[in-house]
DNA sequence: ATGAAAGCGCTAACAG
DNA sequence: CTGTTAGCGCTTTCAT
């Protein structure tokens, strides 16, 4: 069929007129150029007859706009990040954007090959969940005036928009309630990052901790895409720790493993170890006993990062001042942290 | 900093040469084209020194490359999808390629969208889990040259390469175990599609039971976004099926809202009610008890699947036959399926 | 109201 | 061995 694309110029010529009215009129600007709707009629019959459709990268490489979100987030199979992208992908989709992704690890040093690509890519805007160690590469983005948005956590030492949930008060939340349930060796185990949300999170847990007058009790895990490698350390982490008898999650990654070892070891719960992790998942709801959670907002994290990108991108990116967003999580209180019972 | 990006020019008017020896040099066609090193160090000196980077969008105007490659799966944030969209990204990244993704949530008119921004976006290949209904769209991509490849399922109209699973065998194993463990009763229930996989499964399934004299029990359901409005059809189901005594689902999707109903029922596993299902999740290794899982080969599925097109993509797209890859699942029997009890 | 022409940054014939 | 030049397809200023 179509063995070779057409070009602005078929659609002038075949007409006989010039390719400049062809665009004027493809870009709706008929009226404003004074063009004769009769005209205008004969080239959309034209247009839409031989399904004409403007090159973009032609139209890029003029106007400097690719219609091009980047999304780089932390691990796209994660299913925390995974709804996020899936919802803000549609919005913007619905806006005229695409989004090109692709995931961190958390690693520096790929992030910003990341970053490098898609600024070679001509993105338009860049949506980062940011690991550590990227500052000076956000910053000479922006100096490029290209807008920067980040969820999850953001960088403390960069000025930019960035949306995340209130971790410190969540974590000191269920924190509380573990204790008001009777816990009083209440371990966190998370993976280590210096990364804002981890930082936040921790703080809450020992506030909490503190104002009850109990000992914090924490156990870091390496950050891995393999999360087999983290059996052991909690393995034996639990095997070591006996007085514990509750479990805060930092992230449902450290959940999900945490939760296979608490089975394997034949630990019950919540009688031998009650427990709560960050981010609801199916897998937690599914749980015998359902795991009680701390839900982040997906869909407005998604609904508030994706419209004030495109605040900024509709406005030409300046004059804006960022913004902090900070939305609110829901402790789902489920099984595995009902009242301790009084043990024998 | 950086206000204004050089060009190719401006590395030529700097070293007093003309763009067409940068271009050569910076293509790494120096040697053939006997340019003198001793320019060639000149050259990547100063590149480096100001970082110039080509402009991969006049690159690609030019050339008719991208270096992009078009991802569209059914459901980004579904694990098996995200899972393998992960690791499809990972290796193309590792080739110089770099992903655009969307989800289609099996919508035809959707799906035609998305192959329509693709091409208008010059992507490269494409990697499509089609829904029905896409077959003219498909040939009109082959029209043009462009290499598309199939997961998951594929277009039996259509002469593409794809990367599927012995789904036939896969659910006929799956039945025949659930009979060898003394179930007679064993419905199948699954969203209700014409794809291939499916058909595939469902024949299995029927297959196993014919060869036992046992009637098929098949509950079909709508596909959804919104797994919410799964809960009602499968409860009415259960319900009023009192006999069944074990459950074949097709989909994870289905499975993990299958198990949610389940257990809302207070229905045991697998004393009441047996349980096997497509696609494993850490959901299922972490219910109590475990449920036995068809495993899909995520990672050589992925493997196959951007090995093939790379290699498509190298050779310039032509004169490689299609290639119909068929990869084998692991049947991993867990609790949910262990032989059945007699009951009083 | 419409068109000519310049140019976005790059590649690749073709010359020399 | 290196440079000139003609586009890729589009937008946009400036003429007419």
């Amino acid at each position: 069929m179509s063995k070779k694309r057409l070009s602005i110029v078929d659609i002038a010529e075949k007409l006989n007129i010039s390719k400049t009215s062809v665009s004027f009129i493809m870009n709706g600007r008929a009226q404003e150029k004074r063009i004769s709707p009769e005209l205008v009629e004969r080239v959309m019959k034209l247009v839409k007859e031989v399904g004409y459709k403007p090159n973009s990268l032609a139209k890029s490489l003029r106007t400097g706009k690719s219609n091009i979100i980047g999304l780089i987030v932390e691990d796209i199979s994660d299913p925390f990040f995974g709804a996020i992208a899936r919802l803000i992908e549609d919005k913007a989709y619905k806006n005229g954007y695409k989004i090109i992704y692709c995931s961190t690890y958390n690693e520096t040093q790929r992030t910003k090959e990341m970053i490098n690509m898609f600024r070679d890519r001509h993105v338009d805007g860049y949506i980062i969940v940011p690991p550590e160690g990227i500052e000076e590469d956000i910053k000479s983005l922006q100096d490029d005036n290209m807008p920067v948005i980040m969820f999850d956590r953001y960088l403390p030492l960069v000025d930019t928009d960035y949306v995340i949930v209130n971790n410190q008060f969540s974590a000191y939340n269920a924190t509380q309630h573990l204790i008001g349930q009777g816990y009083k060796n209440i371990a966190l185990i998370s993976f280590f990052t210096n990364q804002t949300q981890m930082l936040d999170r921790i703080k809450g847990y020992k506030m909490a901790l503190k104002e009850n007058n109990l000992k914090p009790c924490i156990k870091e895990l390496p950050y891995t895409q393999n999360t087999k490698s983290l059996v052991e350390p909690i393995t034996s982490f639990l095997k070591s720790k006996k007085n514990i008898d509750a479990i805060l999650f930092g992230t449902n990654r450290d959940a999900t493993c945490g939760l296979k070892v608490i089975n394997n070891l034949g630990i019950r719960i919540p009688d031998d170890l009650a427990v709560v992790t960050f981010d609801d998942s199916d897998a937690y709801e599914l749980h015998t006993p359902q795991i009680t959670t701390i839900a982040q907002p997906v869909e407005e994290i998604a609904e508030s990062v994706i419209s004030t990108l495109l605040a900024k991108l509709k406005n030409g990116g300046e004059n804006i001042k960022n913004q902090s967003i900070i939305l609110h999580t829901e402790l789902i209180i489920r099984g595995s942290s009902v009242a301790k019972s009084v043990k024998a």
